[in-house]
DNA sequence: ACGACCATGTAACATGTTACATGATTAC
DNA sequence: GTAATCATGTAACATGTTACATGGTCGT
């Protein structure tokens, strides 16, 4: 339910392609939502079969023809009707855990390596995170008002709070295990 | 395939039933990793099929009779070929950011409502940390060697970094909006 | 008596992933 | 010329969720 929710959200802003909504995820949400092409089609497909979107093909001269959805009263109902619910659940399942847990045969070079390239990219995500910021004010600029903005800020800030975290465990950690040795 | 890989991790401690693995999965790894018990008898059904693990039933006066699992060679090795892979992602879905990004209608009142909410949640998942730390101890005794009870060390203080992290975001959101006032 | 816990599972459905298929346009 | 981006989708499979079914034991 959440990424037909999600797209709800968006189409709320304006009408858009499948295509569209699949950029709009990865340079904005990608942080904490993410969604293969196939599987916005599908839902984008459901949600029309649903009538919460209507769409219409637009022709095309240079390439393939494109499909623009519109959110309908049907889907602004809907799409209320999940906010009022407040869903609010944030689970997370670490692959990464596990494999530290249980990776003690590999020895404590692996484990400190790993942890390197895990550095390298928890620090990639904060400059990310940064550039994100500027996407943000765009998006916020182009369908968005006041209080969106503010959310917006909220959001992103709540990215900030958890990847420096990462960054501090993966530093302290590394210290703590080369210290050890 | 991840859920398989901690069963295998499990049970290369020692032999153990559906239940059982349901029970440590839910009182240690359970930041991090969830799984329904109709997962979990599912998987260890695939597992069989594979050949990475036999049961055997074990007939019990008091109480249904119980199935319990152990892993083979076959089973050994595969759980090795995963750790070699070492797969690390940790990938998050956060239904509530996408909640907060489009709630706006709503208003800040329930913004800072769900917040607040959030927020005693966090410390309580916070104090529950502290307790599977008490738990962690046991287990590392029970089947752990030295290298596995630091990693325990590892993932949990990860745990902790992660909660403090949200609690702190939590408090600095909520005085900021209440304070935007 | 009643709820919590022990213990196993099935079925249906929802969601997410991977691989494939097609073909034009743009930038270097 | 070749890689990236635009643009749409299908099919098969893997994983996760929810609801249901069964029935005993233990503590209060």
């Amino acid at each position: 339910m959440s990424l037909s929710n999600a797209l709800l959200g968006f189409l709320s802003y304006s009408p858009m392609t499948g295509y569209e909504l699949k950029k709009i995820l990865d340079d904005s949400v990608n942080f904490f939502w993410l969604a293969q092409t196939s599987q916005i089609y599908r839902e984008l497909n459901n949600l029309e079969k649903n009538g919460c979107v209507v769409s219409e093909v637009l022709p095309s001269t240079k390439g393939p023809n494109k499909r623009r959805y519109s959110i309908t009263q049907n889907g602004k109902d809907s799409f209320s009707n999940w906010l009022k619910e407040a869903n609010t659940d944030e689970f997370m399942r670490n692959e990464f855990m596990l494999w530290i847990l249980f990776s003690s045969e590999l020895g404590s070079d692996e484990l400190s390596l790993q942890l390197q390239i895990k550095l390298r990219e928890y620090k990639k995500e904060y400059e990310m995170l940064m550039s994100v910021k500027e996407h943000l004010l765009d998006y916020a600029k182009l369908y968005g008002n006041e209080s969106d903005n503010l959310r917006w800020q909220i959001v992103l800030n709540r990215g900030i709070h958890d990847v420096s975290a990462k960054i501090s465990w993966a530093e302290e950690t590394l210290s703590e295990i080369t210290g050890a040795e």
